[in-house]
DNA sequence: CTGGATCCACACAGATACTG
DNA sequence: CAGTATCTGTGTGGATCCAG
């Protein structure tokens, strides 16, 4: 929420004044995966000066777009998690997500991967319509799980119980973006699974992507 | 497109590292209603400082969402237009205008309303399955036409032969937020038209908006 | 250790004037 | 018409410091 206006009666214009500045809609897609700390957001987002990270949540609570909790002692924590109001910027994020992830290279050496990155990237490009079924997905570290009944979507973090396991390594582009081959994937080391290669291939059905340009 | 990344393997930060900067998305919201050349731009965004605006065609256009031409002799005129990798930012931006449009309070003085405004209001609001209607949409010297043929809706410039007529007055908020009534609204003086108060409800609930939180 | 606040340097935005 | 040039100020980045 910059002091500064657009001075247009406009709802694209209005909302870029609430959410347009630098940051603001990455700290918006991580707390879409879930309420967080402040110490997580920096967390996932590493490369955020801590002074700006205090400014944007302040702007956002007093814009009615995320609320600051304390949490009831012994933990006495303070949580930061989205109204209403805010979440219902996931369709622009993840429409965000949509756009940009077409002009996602391979990953690179100074770009991160974090479990927030996954989930929304997930949320992003599902396709409804894809069969049921239940992934579990690793990429280093991290563990995420999607669960798919036909129209409906639910990613989250962590394991689920009974779900194909599916391991990916970098290059993660492939996988970002539905353009696997599931016998080739295997063969070549980009992934594993606990299942087998039509697994990868309806996965990869499931979150498509079309090309950069 | 900053120099400075955000270090995210990210469709969401990827797209703000393209388009996330000061005025580039308004930008886009006015290519998005048709093709321009500068001066237009500039008319349509009177508070962009000049430098700016050549700053972000230059950035837009060197990521490959924007073409400039030089059109043929006699005009020479420069136009700028978006390419195909550019429009597909619509659904980015008429996301941010449904959420960003329920914060519009009353139309305030130092606020302005332009044709691609208004344009892009409608699209953003589209409600899909309304039925069929030719509406054309006064307000002060701008006139945009609707054509809703069940599923597809088209916005544009100025008259629509055949349509019926909506005079608008400020404050437009009922208007771009569907709270219409049309019988109130024609006797308050909000609006007229050449047709009835049925056809002011069925406008608006063509375009409806939630309420702001 | 969490949850910030403070300081400084600098890049970018804003405003305006000017030019091919 | 389509920009460039210049100056100024604010927001951002980066590092460090501090209170509970």
């Amino acid at each position: 929420m910059t002091t500064k206006t657009y001075g247009q009666y406009c709802g694209v214009a209005r909302a870029l004044e609430l959410v347009g500045e630098r940051w603001a809609l990455l700290i918006v897609r991580d707390l879409l995966v879930g309420p967080k700390r402040y110490t997580d957001l920096r967390a996932g987002l590493p490369k955020i000066p801590t002074n700006v990270l205090a400014t944007r949540l302040k702007e956002l609570e007093a814009a009615g777009l995320v609320v600051r909790t304390v949490q009831p002692r012994p933990s006495g924590a303070i949580v930061y998690e989205l109204t209403g109001y805010g979440a219902d910027l996931e369709d622009v994020v993840l429409a965000l997500g949509r756009w940009g992830a077409r002009s996602l290279g391979d990953l690179r050496p100074d770009e991160i991967i974090t479990p927030d990155i996954l989930v929304m990237a997930l949320r992003s490009t599902f396709h409804r319509g894809a069969r049921k079924a239940k992934y579990e997905l690793h990429f280093g570290d991290i563990v995420i799980h999607a669960l798919i009944d036909a129209d409906n979507l639910t990613v989250g973090l962590g394991p689920l119980e009974g779900a194909v396991i599916l391991e990916a390594y970098a290059p993660i582009a492939p996988l970002l973006t539905g353009a696997i081959n599931g016998a080739a994937a295997l063969k070549s080391g980009l992934m594993k699974t606990s299942g087998t290669a039509k697994d990868l291939d309806h996965f990869a059905a499931a979150f498509p992507i079309g090309p950069p340009a």
